[in-house]
DNA sequence: TCAATTTGCATCATAACTGTTGCAAGTCTA
DNA sequence: TAGACTTGCAACAGTTATGATGCAAATTGA
């Protein structure tokens, strides 16, 4: 490739990244907003989007692309086959909520259309549940609690904490997994 | 009001009934089907949608309106004010289980459009907040987490239970509430 | 059976969004 | 400066959803 083509295709690339996060700002807020709403966010014609994503489909399935890459980069980097279970666990919904504060409806779009994308999920909730049978086999998890429903929990107060945006990622992740753990009773029944 | 008018009234309030109902179950599913879809889950003409809705944000306002009331009343047959704490949360979870199972869409389009059902879902917010308040005074919910986080992670863990479907509103509703309060970790720190 | 009402059907008008294309103007590199 | 490429603008076609209306048929109670 000449240098030529790979200076004008970052140009391309560049304009691709900017569409992609104005998408992304824009249908957060109204899932069913117009071509014309996005373009105009990314501060470019709506000729330019259609140029770029041959269709809306393309578009959110590139968003849904996108995302998936950054959210399995963000579980990977934690490496939750290799440190303690707890450890991991702060890891990665440290990193994980990093990726959805900012891509959070691509990521919520994620399950369906490409295939690639789905498996990069389905590989990322095994991976998770795995980490969860290696957190109950060392005692950090109730051994009476059906793993799938952690699981959800889990999905669910990321989903629910990175909704909230109280604070950064860390102190997020710190009260998620405080939360997961220990729950927010005493223990002490009726009182 | 004659008997003829009340019993082609009747007539006429079975068919928006259904019209409700077949919309759940269709927007439930897909959010932007279109109002024939509706119809045609429904058993009617698509102009008959439109004679008793004036357009599909009143339909929706109409679905949001009886949810919000179905939602109101589960609330209420629970006593949430004149029971100890723990006791209520269980009532209030099971009854609230119930409806949302039953109008989960609807449930959710909730807090915007009207304002009669954004004031009856921010009276039963407020209850919930009193609720969390006096099971605090008692005991029942640790001192050191944050309430509106705690009513947040409520909120998700009831959304989720409807999402999963995982038995009855009763063992979901036991469950939850084990879940909120206790957590899924053994509190043995890293095992 | 009569009268009121509701429904289905066919049809129409309107609006909005999607996606495409041609062309002039601009940018960036060689 | 020349060439390759990209962008904005304007205009267009096609599709789809929405909402309204007139009329015949069916239902239901009186």
């Amino acid at each position: 490739m000449s240098e030529t083509t790979r200076a004008l295709r970052s140009d391309a690339e560049r304009t691709v990244r900017t569409i992609l996060e104005a998408a992304e700002r824009v249908l957060s807020r109204n899932p069913a907003a117009s071509m014309e709403q996005i373009a105009e966010a990314a501060g470019v014609a709506r000729t330019t989007v259609h140029r770029r994503f041959a269709s809306r489909e393309a578009l959110v399935g590139a968003m849904a692309a996108w995302a998936t890459r950054q959210f399995a980069a963000a579980v990977e980097a934690a490496h939750p086959d290799n440190t303690p279970p707890l450890v991991a666990l702060y890891q990665v919904t440290a990193n994980v909520l990093r990726v959805k504060l900012d891509w959070g409806f691509a990521m919520s779009r994620a399950l369906s259309a490409d295939p690639e994308v789905a498996r990069v999920h389905a590989d990322v909730e095994e991976r998770c549940r795995r980490l969860f049978h290696r957190a109950r086999e060392v005692g950090v998890l109730r051994a009476d609690v059906d793993p799938e429903w952690a699981r959800r929990v889990y999905y669910a107060l990321i989903h629910e904490a990175a909704e909230s945006r109280d604070g950064d990622a860390d102190a997020m992740a710190t009260r998620l997994v405080d939360t997961l753990l220990r729950g927010v009773g005493t223990g002490r029944g009726l009182g």
